[in-house]
DNA sequence: CTGAAAGCGCTTACAG
DNA sequence: CTGAAAGCGCTTACAG
């Protein structure tokens, strides 16, 4: 069994609540007992019981993180940044993984709820499951969303300026020779659908030719016909860039130069593609402000906002 | 505030004790009473406080898992399996991350010793906190450690059996027309030095030329001298054997035909290499082995053992 | 079927 | 300087 307050209490021959205050080092404990006690329980091997405490103070220092997994760079990058910059103030991040499954992304906003912790950062990714939120949020249980919002309320979260992003992420291809372009959609989030409203904005005003389409469906035969200039392939990952090329692209008898064009990372095979651009979110910055925004929740503020990080920048791979 | 047993007890007119096996839908609680007790919580929005129920059964249901970030693949990969296969089993995996940082880990390791969790998985790679380890271990405290292992303590281990892969990846070498081997030593840790042994056992037993260097060194400007065959470079990581290359071997003036062997992943630009082989740890394998060894030491198994699993597979990348 | 009581391990006014 | 008491929110024998 573990060693308690009351074990050195009984060995001291002292009350628990001296105990409690010399190990605290409290200087209301007469110097001499203050070190007996506390060389007693060096001695016992005493840990303090974090539950016991929190119980008492009703906090517990702790912050979780919901990820869905660790497998693309929003989801490892800021949760890197995030926990070394709270653990300086005081806070330990937890970082917890729903695997793109509802049921267990439920199960731990439910722990939430239970007091596990003193608040949360959330890349939601599950968009069916907006009624587990509300208990959360009706409480005013700190929360804040990074890269992604959940669609059916106003809540805070810190993201990349995503419709100014694409649009100079496209110009870069243009500068570099595109003169038509394939926007892959593909996932279904409030950051996609902000940048193909800005891809489609920018093109449509630069009268560029473009295609929006489904990175799931066979483009149409039609797609390439008559077109021999430079093709810019533009989508959220790399992977999804070099499955559509693979899939669709590749097949087809003329292939034209290909500009690749992607969000974090490049694709993992950059033999096919004339060049190869990446436009890199500033992870730190969105940390930064998410951090921020949550010791201010903490303290008791209830605004919500959206902030929106600038790109940190674009590379060119290839 | 918060709502807790005490209020509903008040509004429902009943005990709280009552209240509390209503909850835990304990059947000798009135069907009657119970549902309404019930639908009166629902109604409040009451949700349990975790910290005072592990207060009184001594456990958390939590699990937490030390890594020094997300940036290779075998900081990423057991998590993810780690995860899924212990919230089956109704645990809770908390990540928790140390920046390759003396102090956090110490400060992770004595937050363990306060009853956070029921259990840990450590990937040490801060060997030097040997201190740090003595109270949990001295205390009983489910400990399981992945990939690495602190050097000076036996304790449960669940790893890839490095000796016998490092032999079976450098014979692949040879098939691909390796002859001559530089082993590139990157960190220094429990794996590496076994890796090391291996390598030398087997090359020395098969009467093929090697060099053991050190990555930050130069090799010596002989090293090449008179070889002019098929030279493999073999790092614990894609980017020791791609960093190598960059600064010592490619400066040189002649270059021969080069196989580029590392464990886990592959140099993130290939070009310049003839062949690219990777020999893939099996990850999910480990991550069984360490959740089965936890749950044993959870129900009071005390015996330390390290087990070794074999390589998932070696993958020819190019 | 339900209540009163003790207890989980700790903290903190309040007395003295 | 130290102790006795109440309390954090919950669970669970023990009575009745």
């Amino acid at each position: 069994m573990a060693v308690t307050l009351k074990n050195i209490s009984d060995i001291c021959k002292v009350d628990i609540s001296t105990v409690s205050r010399a190990l605290r080092n409290d200087l209301r404990v007469k110097a001499g007992t203050r070190e007996f006690i506390r060389a007693k329980a060096a001695e016992l091997g005493y840990t303090p019981n974090l539950a016991a405490r929190n119980l008492v103070s009703g906090k517990t220092l702790n912050l979780w993180m919901l990820l869905s997994g660790l497998n693309s760079p929003v989801e490892y990058e800021p949760v890197q940044f995030l926990s070394k910059s709270l653990h300086v103030k005081g806070y330990e991040l937890l970082i917890t993984l729903y695997h793109a499954d509802a049921a267990k992304f439920n199960h731990l906003l439910t722990q939430l709820s239970q007091h596990v912790a003193d608040g949360a950062f959330i890349i939601p990714s599950i968009e069916y499951s907006a009624p587990a939120y509300l208990p959360l949020l009706k409480s005013g249980f700190p929360l804040v969303f990074i890269d992604r919002q959940p669609t059916f309320e106003n809540c805070t979260t810190v993201t990349t300026a995503n419709k100014t992003a694409i649009k100079e992420f496209l110009s870069e291809c243009v500068r570099a020779g595109a003169e038509k372009f394939i926007i892959i959609s593909d996932f279904d989030n409030s950051v996609t659908r902000l940048r193909n409203q800005g891809a489609v904005e920018f093109l449509s005003e630069n009268n560029l030719p473009f295609v929006l389409l489904d990175c799931r469906q066979s483009p149409p035969a039609s797609l390439l016909d008559g077109f021999s200039g430079r093709l810019a392939l533009v989508a959220s990952s790399g992977t999804s860039v070099q499955e559509y090329y693979h899939n669709f692209i590749a097949p087809m008898k003329k292939i034209p130069e290909i500009i690749s064009a992607s969000f974090d990372f490049a694709p993992p095979q950059q033999d096919y593609f004339e060049h190869v651009f990446v436009a890199v979110q500033n992870f730190e910055l969105i940390a930064d402000y998410a951090a921020d925004l949550m010791l201010k929740k903490i303290q008791g503020d209830k605004t919500a906002k959206t902030i929106d990080i600038p790109l940190k920048k674009i590379i060119r791979v290839k």
